[in-house]
DNA sequence: AGCACGCCGACT
DNA sequence: GTCGGCGTGCTC
């Protein structure tokens, strides 16, 4: 009888590959155990297990594993499960999708080391000039490939290297690299034979000429209350005041001794208060309302206005699910923006809640891996981003996704293309897990799922506190500008309301939507604009350091003193840039302290909670940014938002740029008047009599939905259709030209009018390379699997014609 | 994706 | 001849 395991390895590959096993092997693994397999001619990979059989293969002779990594499965069945699903909807490779779960710490590297063996003079002297360098080369120690490539001046020393393996000279091994380093922390404790008092007495007599070293024993035995217990290092010297030297020595005496243990690095909280916060009537209300309504179905949508309190529901609901013993995942959009949230979360339920995110180090979440898998008490409340929806979780009871309608759930760039909202829906449906979707301003998808029962639904109507929604008002550009009302990029009414609420001592936000509007240099005679060389945009205008800069590549340039193009020496700045915004409120008001929030200036993990700390301590009194300004901050002392320009956020061409727009600007007016008095809110823009912007006003989100549910009808697109976009790239433009016309083609075949294009996209070339689209709308009743089915062996079969074999296809399903 | 193999042009 | 470029095909 034969044994054999599937595994999945982290290589963009379709298919899982087939390994045999002993019988011993094949009793011991389980589904998700990490296992070192040979791969290729010379690697070594992890994979994991995704299944166990008897099926011999008949293709090909499989080979055997290297060896099982650890006694307990890393990866749960349900993530395979998971993995397969997403692998399947968002048309990608499984390895591609192990990769983005599991840290890379947990994968080992493996590389190719070559070492000597002992050969006899004779030989060594029949050598080859190559040979004999690399031999004697590796008399002195093992190398690499590319040290070897290096020493020899050579691009490929594989041949030499396989010969003199061949007539036994060397030989080669495989090492495998571990990219995980536990973390070790040194503990001392005093010898096991002067416990006793009466030795611990005579010693500290016998130090009395080592002032340090005495400090040190009588430090430990104050404290040392039970003999096993060990001292940290660092406490010991900080608590004693002694150094290293001293402890050395007491070591060489015999004295006592050290010892290290290994500890994680995961940060749990020390806040410890259990704060409870007592809900309010509607909330309590709401509550009970979810709870009904989850008896009902997994899936909840939770519409609850702006600063109504959704997060001391969310925490109510947390705390039952914590009762019963379940984990809980708490998805937010931008975890760097929402250090109030963690803290909000931390002092209800203190060391109980772990951060993932995937800027956090490699060993830490290798560490905040294993917590989770292991379903450790202390890690049952996970707030992350996007990705933590792929942790192993055991026991997970309760997926709380805030800011629902957020874009940034979809992951873009690298595969997999997965929405981690849509996938916390799955798991719902697949594993009975609740759901809870929570927004001020629903996706127009939940919404309409909820309409279709699909999702339950409930709302919260009321501010928390009975506070009153901000009044919002439209000021006309037009006018203003006709009138000569305007100061730079401020209308009277803008500046006048800015000037009362400074005078109240209340703050102010203002925001600027940063597409299409990053500041841009144009010659004032022929009214060129330089442009980024890789790609196909402008270059942006940085004030600080006098750098035009290209947001897609890198590109950059010091600002030219000349016109590219027709060498006039005068060069105008265009575009309203959050930097000049803060340039000019500051000028308008020297005294009061400005900051600017976007995603040049804060780069660093800490920059936000310097700024979010200094807003709402006071300090700053403006606040000047872009999006980020809308995530669901919360902000006492608001008392105005202004909007500089809504119109480039409404006219952007995209059939979600009303959503957007109204999902946005009543983000940002939430910011408002969320203490007592009510806020206020002023939208410039050049079009106020617009529908959306009337609705915006009225926080109108039916009519908003209505509308938007006419066009969507109208013209197909979601939720009504599904979409799929496909992109070709290639650094030569009549190859990808002619190739997305051959896909569109062969893709017509079968999907006729469903495939729109080809186009060259807004921004047609990137990194030198161009760029094609091809759009695929489909019905999702009964159409999915067909149609995915004619994308993927489109795809396929055009990957196999070697004309295109330099183009790069990406599949986006669902994009945003 | 990586990586080896193999065919072909450039140059000692 | 030999080196290295790049196109091709495979990985259990």
């Amino acid at each position: 009888m034969n044994y054999f395991i599937d595994v999945i390895v982290p290589v963009s590959l379709p298919k899982p590959f087939t390994y045999i096993v002993s019988k011993e092997e094949f009793d011991f693994l389980v589904i998700g155990h990490r296992v070192i397999v040979p791969f290729g001619k010379s690697k070594l990979y992890t994979s994991v297990v995704v299944k166990k059989h008897e099926l011999y293969p008949s293709s090909y002779k499989p080979k055997k594993i290297e060896f099982i990594f650890e006694e307990k499965p890393l990866v749960t069945e349900d993530q395979i499960k998971i993995w397969n699903w997403i692998s399947d909807y968002y048309l990608c490779n499984i390895g591609d999708v192990m990769r983005a779960s599991l840290p890379s710490g947990l994968f080992f590297s493996s590389e190719t080391v070559f070492k000597n063996k002992s050969v006899e003079k004779s030989i060594i002297n029949s050598f080859s000039d190559d040979e004999f360098i690399i031999y004697e080369a590796l008399q002195k120690k093992e190398l690499r490939l590319n040290q070897i490539n290096k020493i020899l001046f050579k691009k490929k020393s594989m041949p030499i290297l396989n010969q003199m393996i061949s007539k036994g000279y060397i030989e080669s091994q495989i090492e495998l690299i571990n990219k995980y380093n536990p973390r070790y922390v040194k503990y001392y404790k005093l010898n096991d034979i002067y416990i006793s008092k009466k030795k611990s007495n005579k010693i500290i007599g016998e130090l009395s000429r080592y002032p340090k070293q005495k400090n040190i024993i009588e430090f430990i035995l104050k404290s040392n209350i039970d003999e096993k217990s060990w001292i940290n290092s660092s406490l010991l010297k900080k608590k004693s005041g002694a150094g290293l030297s001293s402890i050395k020595s007491l070591i060489g005496k015999g004295i006592i001794k050290e010892k290290y243990f290994q500890k994680d690095r995961v940060i749990f909280s020390d806040i410890q208060k259990k704060q409870k916060i007592k809900l309010s009537k509607p909330q309590l209300k709401c509550l009970i309302q979810i709870n009904k309504k989850f008896r009902k179905k997994n899936i909840v949508l939770l519409k609850g206005v702006t600063s109504s309190g959704k997060t001391e529901i969310y925490n109510e609901l947390i705390n039952d699910k914590l009762n019963q013993k379940k984990q809980i995942l708490y998805l937010v959009p931008e975890i760097s923006i929402t250090s109030q949230m963690i803290y909000r979360l931390q002092n209800r339920f203190g060391d109980r809640v772990i951060v993932y995110h995937s800027k956090y180090s490699n060993n830490e979440r290798v560490e905040m891996w294993k917590l989770i898998n292991e379903n450790n008490k202390k890690a049952q409340i996970i707030l992350g981003a996007r990705s933590s929806i792929l942790l192993p979780f055991r026991e997970l009871g309760l997926i709380i996704v805030d800011e629902e309608h957020d874009n940034s759930f979809k992951q873009f760039d690298p595969s997999p293309r997965y929405n981690a909202r849509d996938l916390a829906v799955y798991m719902g449906h697949c594993f009975s897990i609740k759901v809870l979707l929570g927004s001020a301003t629903p996706s127009i998808e939940s919404f309409y799922n909820t309409k279709k029962g699909k999702y339950e639904y409930v709302e919260l109507l009321e501010r928390y506190g009975g506070v009153r929604m901000p009044k919002i008002s439209c000021i006309d550009l037009k006018r203003s500008y006709s009138e000569n009302k305007m100061t730079g990029f401020f209308s009277k009414e803008l500046l006048d309301e800015i000037n009362y609420n400074l005078k109240k001592n209340k703050q102010i936000i203002l925001f600027q939507n940063r597409r299409g509007y990053s500041p841009i240099l144009e010659c004032v005679k022929c009214g060129n604009i330089p442009q980024c060389i890789n790609c196909d945009v402008s270059l942006t205008y940085h004030q600080y350091n006098n750098e035009m800069k290209c947001h897609y590549c890198g590109y950059k340039l010091v600002k030219p003193t000349k016109c590219d193009s027709c060498g006039f020496n005068d060069l105008n700045s265009k575009g309203v840039g959050t930097q000049q915004i803060q340039e000019q409120i500051q000028d308008f008001f020297p005294k009061v302290s400005v900051a600017r929030m976007d995603w040049d200036t804060t780069r660093g993990k800490k920059s936000f909670e310097k700024i979010i700390k200094k807003f709402v301590e006071g300090e700053i009194k403006i606040l000047v940014g872009t999006q980020m300004v809308t995530k669901g901050l919360d902000f006492r002392e608001v008392g105005l938002v202004g909007v500089i320009k809504a119109d480039s956020l409404i006219n952007f061409p995209d059939f979600r740029a009303h959503e957007r727009s109204f999902q946005t600007l009543i983000q940002v007016a939430g910011r408002s008047g969320r203490s007592n008095e009510r806020g206020h809110v002023i939208i410039q823009t050049f079009n106020p009599g617009s529908v959306l912007l009337k609705q915006i006003i009225d926080n109108d989100f039916q009519g908003m939905y209505d509308n938007e549910i006419n066009e969507r009808t109208k013209y197909l697109y979601p939720p009504f259709n599904r979409l799929i976009k496909i992109t070709l790239k290639s650094k030569d433009y009549s190859i990808v030209d002619s190739g997305s016309v051959w896909m569109v083609n062969c893709l017509r075949q079968y999907l006729k009018n469903k495939i729109l294009g080809p186009v060259s996209p807004e921004i047609s070339k990137i990194r030198n390379l161009f760029l094609k689209q091809i759009l695929v709308k489909y019905y999702d009743t009964g159409d999915r699997e067909s149609t995915k089915k004619v994308i993927s062996s489109t795809i396929k079969s055009f990957e196999s014609v070697s004309f295109f074999r330099q183009v790069r296809v990406s599949i986006d399903v669902d994009p945003y």
